[in-house]
DNA sequence: CGCATTTGCGAAATATTATTGCGCAGCGCG
DNA sequence: CGCGCTGCGCAATAATATTTCGCAAATGCG
């Protein structure tokens, strides 16, 4: 269940929800060149294949009052399982830790925060961050502007592949 | 137009939206309490402000094949600021690379990238990244796994920062 | 204060969309 | 060559989105 094969329709229908997750499903059956009952179907597959985790609006943190955006990266003292699952919990703890991914290489881990202002971050830093149990370094860098930002699956390079297997 | 000021109400629709990109507008109604047409209203001014920038299907990567994650610490050469945007340019045209963040500090950027694979990784680092124009050094790190992925902003925090200024 | 203006809400009506039920066609296999 | 499986599309029904309109509270000003 959790993984039948795609169909080059599954895979344009991944791409149009990736790119706007708010179309209508009679528009997307239409891009996709299938009848709307169809195309609903395939999407709740899609979705309960796990395919599509769920559906998120783009919030723009910065107009929101979010002006501070850091990466952190940190080394632990002890990556013991325990310990590194430890600090993991923590981090889902941490509202301005937005994301968390474990590293190999020096760094452990590294951190994508956000914060209203420098201070804020600064207090988080060093009474929360620094001060956690088992942190043994923290290097941060302060991100000045965006030039990409849009996670997500590179359909295009996942067809030319789909394509080259034929 | 672009920062009007939100209320209460304001927020927590960008919070639902957030969390649940595909809510209905009479769902989003009932949960922060005012009935269907208003609540229509504000998210398109939301939208039309730019508060909200869009909405996405949240695909998993993995399922699709992109089984590598990497995070890229890119130097440049020269800092100078047509050598900066060209190398922008470079980056928003690599599929690849999924996002693009310039940075303080040592390191001039860091770049999240996706792979099916390893060895399509290292092609691509070997002969596009790090023989581009300019790159003086290129640092990878692979990621072991996420233990916290949630780009957004956190309302909890935005929420008690608005109480504390009443 | 008190009236005009603005702003935002909600009920009702209408247009779109989502969803279900069902029959038909293509495909693999005995 | 017919049975069973899979997936499509049509048609009907249920929900939603969207527009229209009138009302009421907040705001500004004389």
């Amino acid at each position: 269940m959790p993984s039948a094969k795609l169909d080059p329709i599954d895979r344009m229908i991944l791409a149009e929800l990736q790119a706007d997750g708010r179309m209508t499903n009679v528009e997307l059956a239409k891009r996709v060149g299938i009848s709307a009952p169809p195309c609903l179907r395939r999407v709740r597959t899609l979705e309960e294949a796990g395919f599509i985790r769920g559906y998120h609006a783009d919030v723009d943190a910065r107009a929101l009052g979010f002006e501070v955006q850091v990466f952190a990266s940190v080394g632990l003292v002890s990556q013991a399982e325990a310990d590194l699952s430890a600090f993991e919990e923590r981090c889902r703890n941490w509202p301005l830790v937005r994301e968390c991914h474990m590293l190999n290489g020096e760094v452990d881990f590294i951190l994508k925060c956000v914060a209203p202002d420098l201070s804020t971050f600064q207090t988080f830093l060093t009474e929360q961050l620094t001060a956690a149990e088992n942190v043994a370094s923290v290097k941060t860098s302060l991100v000045i502007r965006d030039a990409k930002d849009e996670p997500g699956v590179p359909f295009d390079v996942l067809e030319a592949r789909m394509a080259a297997e034929a």
